[in-house]
DNA sequence: GCCGTTTTCGGCCCGACTGTTTTCAGTCG
């Protein structure tokens, strides 16, 4: 069972007992186990197995019982039964901004509302206005709260919301009254997508900085306005915090933006325990409320008596532990990128020639660059024929032999078939430097067809990467069903490298399997998978996934240089040749 | 219901903003 659904359900269950009127703690102890589970970097049935969940923190006895017994049996009865308690749909209004548990219980109370449609009738027949607690202004909002809803965008990718941040940013940096402004939040830590922005700015005039950014044209609706904090709604439909704090107050209110929530309230406890007091205006001693002086997020971690944690690291999942035992990994960075590999050209479905991916490439200070199209099953990508291979390998040598600081690999992105074969015979395939192996058709197998079909093409000697591993395309497709640690295990016993594809809609495979993979002494490698010279500068988020799973320089393939990379493909079809002598 | 160098009971992170209220509950992050 997908532990986003056991999640949902655990949070049903918080909002039912919270409804009954049970203590906060105990309804906030099952919101905490749902966002537990949901941030999981193991598989749920393989903890569970191993008996092993109730270790994870913030899952104890009840929890541990109540999901084991939710996904092996596929029902959980203290949750159907408290479900039968309600009428259904109840659970559906809390997604509507500004609904929490007591309102959804006045409103069926009151007015016996159980779904987004009967409420949407009763704000139009203004029957909210004079309940306990409601008015004009929650009416309205309620209805502006259920068309939100309904247009089904809560969510948007890195690349979109980034695109739209770096615009305010820009224009905020055009303000005189700011003195420094930053991206903060998910978008900050780089998550795969993100609800909303955060940005962050210090001044000593807040009011005018305030004002500024609301007249901005790109705001399309203000949602709230303080002293400190407005929130908007910007015209591409995306909400937008922006947070105004004083100079001194800067650094901490940066640590405290960029979040997780869940790493701040860890480092809170830990806090604590020191004798200090941590929000976003600063640290402070217990005893006489003075603030601990930082001048950067640094020197706020060193105060805690850990190392600095980089933002992408900020997730509760393991990272303050490291840092206090100083065993932060240290990770990868753009730069160290030596070259890059998963590009598609004009031969299949790429826009661009080899020349000019290959000229923009080493423009962008890589060295090297992996051509891989189509191969020839994949007809809606013009993939290529045995022909088409060859006439494309000459033109590739001859561009190599035009160049001494730049070197293309002549490599394919074989089709992995439905029985797990690769698209061409064994002794054509023969030909490429590099073979990436990816699942382009039959999404919608078994769980352990889809595996065994991955897992043979992993077996085959030829396959050098394993592409977008789960097929996931963010916010709209979920991946195919398989048993990653099976295919894990695999990669690793045969040293097929796994792919980071890098494409903004794919972020494939996702940071949180990245970490088991290095564990695993598995590689990785950073992919464009372009398909024209401007979706080379995709790298970044590849990059982005990388760091957020963990990653340091030596896990990444392509931090290899142009000989070491030449040596590690050598080697493996020697490797190979031998196998089949 | 969870958790623990204050450890098997007794706490449980912290603050901003809204809308309704006339001092604060509810929601959000």
């Amino acid at each position: 069972m997908d532990k986003h659904i056991v999640a949902d359900i655990l949070n049903e269950i918080g909002f039912y007992l919270e409804w009954k009127g049970e203590s906060p703690f105990k309804t906030r102890a099952y919101e905490n186990g749902a966002r537990a589970v949901e941030s999981l970097d193991e598989d749920l049935e393989t903890l569970i197995q191993e008996n092993r969940l109730g270790n994870v923190r913030g899952i104890g006895k009840a929890l541990e019982q109540k999901i084991s017994e939710l996904v092996t049996t596929g029902h959980l009865k203290y949750y159907e039964d408290l479900k039968a308690e309600f009428p259904s749909g109840l659970f559906e209004l809390l997604k509507i901004p500004g609904l929490g548990a007591k309102k959804v219980r006045a409103l069926y109370d009151t007015l016996g509302i159980t779904t987004i449609g009967e409420l949407e009738y009763a704000c139009r027949e203004n029957r909210l206005v004079g309940l306990p607690g409601f008015g004009e202004k929650t009416q309205q909002n309620i209805l502006k709260g259920i068309a939100h809803v309904r247009t089904g965008a809560d969510r948007y990718l890195l690349s979109e919301a980034g695109v739209m941040a770096y615009s305010i940013l820009k224009k905020g940096r055009n303000c005189p009254q700011i003195q420094s402004i930053q991206i903060a939040g998910s978008l900050r830590r780089s998550r795969e997508t993100v609800k909303d922005i955060d940005i962050l700015a210090s001044s000593d005039r807040p009011k005018d900085v305030m004002e500024y950014f609301v007249s901005l044209p790109d705001v399309a609706d203000v949602t709230g306005q303080g002293e400190t904090k407005t929130s908007v709604r910007l015209q591409g439909g995306i909400a937008m915090d922006l947070r105004v704090v004083s100079p001194e107050q800067y650094p901490y209110a940066l640590q405290h933006f960029t979040g997780s929530r869940e790493h701040n309230t860890r480092l809170r406890h830990l806090a604590k325990s020191m004798g200090l007091k941590m929000n976003e205006y600063g640290l402070f001693r217990g005893e006489d409320g003075q603030r601990v002086s930082c001048a950067d997020e640094e020197e706020i971690y060193q105060a805690l008596g850990m190392p600095y944690i980089p933002p992408e690291l900020r997730e509760d999942t393991g990272e303050v532990e490291a840092a206090l035992e100083d065993r932060l990994p240290k990770l990868v960075e753009s730069g160290d990128l030596q070259g890059i590999f998963h590009m598609h050209s004009r031969y299949s479905d790429g826009s661009d020639t080899l020349m000019a991916l290959a000229e923009e490439t080493r423009r962008q200070g890589y060295h090297y660059m992996g051509i891989s199209d189509h191969s020839r099953s994949a007809y809606y990508a013009r993939g290529l024929k045995e022909e088409d291979v060859i006439r494309q390998q000459e033109e590739i040598d001859k561009l190599n032999a035009g160049w001494d600081d730049f070197h293309i690999f002549r490599g394919i992105e074989s089709n992995i078939l439905p029985d797990g074969s690769l698209d061409y015979p064994d002794d054509f395939i023969d030909c490429f430097d590099f073979v990436i192996a990816s699942v382009h058709s039959n999404f919608r197998m078994d769980r352990s067809s889809m595996t065994n079909r991955i897992l043979k093409a992993l077996e085959n000697p030829h396959t050098t990467i394993l592409g977008h591993p789960t097929g996931r395309l963010l916010l709209s497709r979920d991946g195919y069903e398989l048993e990653m640690e099976r295919i894990l295990e695999k990669a690793a016993e045969k040293e097929v490298v796994i792919e980071i594809n890098a494409n903004p809609h794919r972020l494939d495979l996702d940071w949180r399997w990245c970490k088991k993979v290095r564990e695993m002494g598995i590689r990785l490698i950073i992919n464009p998978d372009a398909h024209s010279v401007a979706e080379i500068s995709n790298t970044g988020f590849g990059t982005a996934v990388a760091r957020k799973g963990w990653c340091e320089r030596k896990d990444i393939l392509n931090c290899l240089d142009t000989a070491g990379m030449k040596e590690f493909l050598r080697k493996r079809k020697l490797d190979y040749n031998r196998k089949i002598l």
